[in-house]
DNA sequence: CCTCATTCCTGCGGGC
DNA sequence: TGCCCGCAGGAATGAG
């Protein structure tokens, strides 16, 4: 499940595979794909084509590739997406729903997505920053993200503490599982009122959340099936670092108490029920 | 403005 | 064996 970790793996590799090269042509065979793209696959196909991709940048859970034209390329994955790099002549993917070929008639890119809660755009003039994902809060790895503003926009929040975590509004890029994996560090209950945990405790919790995306980075995100992979669609590592997330029953690596489960937030959330306060 | 429930989607696995 | 149903969940949307 693409969080932080497992988009920017995805950025790392289209960084290597695709910065540089010029589109030659778009094919998008699935329109629910482009669903953000408002003005539809024609104009979509339009704006690419015979563009040159100079970057790639990500913020959260969303990533661009900014094009020579000063637009860019925007994209999220969703629950299932995918962004693949394969040679022209690999079969087609059963969810394939938009394919990149290249003016060096090298590896396309395919956009891949089971579930196609993932889509992709193209953001005009927003090689900087997509006027579409402004609404979005900074992620906690940017240089330039404020710890203070985040602590003081968790106490003025009038919701659990976990809902806040996952608010991108608040802070991008924690979804279900680094929610959990970071209450559970810093062992706070995910349904205590944002208000009330202490300064420093909502302090500690933040340097748990970087610590854990840093890891989860490391080792190339997490993932329990193949539906979140690399652009080479292989799977990350990081599954075997969770300590709380999925674990329902098992034994809490710290106090040995069985992780339990509950529903919040039309989820699942896992967490240690004695040492989780 | 703020908070929260609902909706989108498909494959998989449990239960009967 | 086969079918049905619940579950996975990020973000946009709209209700209250």
């Amino acid at each position: 499940m693409p969080e932080l970790p497992e988009v920017e793996t995805v950025r790392v590799g289209l960084d290597k595979w695709v910065v540089g090269r010029t589109i030659a042509a778009v094919e998008i065979s699935h329109p629910r794909s482009i669903r953000r793209h408002i003005a539809g696959a024609r104009d979509f196909a339009q704006l690419v084509t015979g563009r040159t991709v100079t970057g790639t940048r990500r913020r959260g859970k969303f990533l661009w590739l900014p094009l020579d034209s000063g637009d860019a390329i925007i994209g999220h994955l969703g629950m299932s997406g995918q962004l693949l790099v394969q040679p022209m002549a690999a079969p087609d993917e059963k969810h394939l729903h938009i394919r990149f070929d290249f003016t060096d008639k090298g590896l396309q890119l395919r956009f891949v997505d089971q579930r196609t809660f993932g889509g992709l755009a193209v953001s005009i003039g927003g090689a900087e920053l997509p006027k579409e994902i402004a609404h979005i809060a900074k992620d906690p790895l940017e240089e330039s993200f404020v710890d203070k503003e985040f602590l003081a926009a968790l106490r003025k929040k009038r919701t659990a503490v976990k809902r806040a975590l996952l608010d991108q509004k608040l802070i991008s890029g924690v979804g279900n599982i680094y929610a959990d994996e970071a209450l559970w560090r810093a062992r706070i209950r995910g349904d205590r009122a944002s208000d009330e945990i202490s300064r420093p405790a909502a302090q500690r919790l933040l340097n748990h959340v970087k610590d854990v995306l840093r890891e989860a980075i490391v080792e190339g995100g997490t993932s329990f099936d193949a539906l979140y992979v690399n652009v080479n669609g292989e799977s990350g590592y990081f599954d075997r670092g969770l300590n709380a997330y999925g674990l329902e029953g098992e034994p809490c690596s710290r106090c040995g108490t069985p992780i339990k489960r509950s529903a919040f937030m039309n989820r699942s959330s896992f967490f240690c029920p004695r040492c989780q306060r």
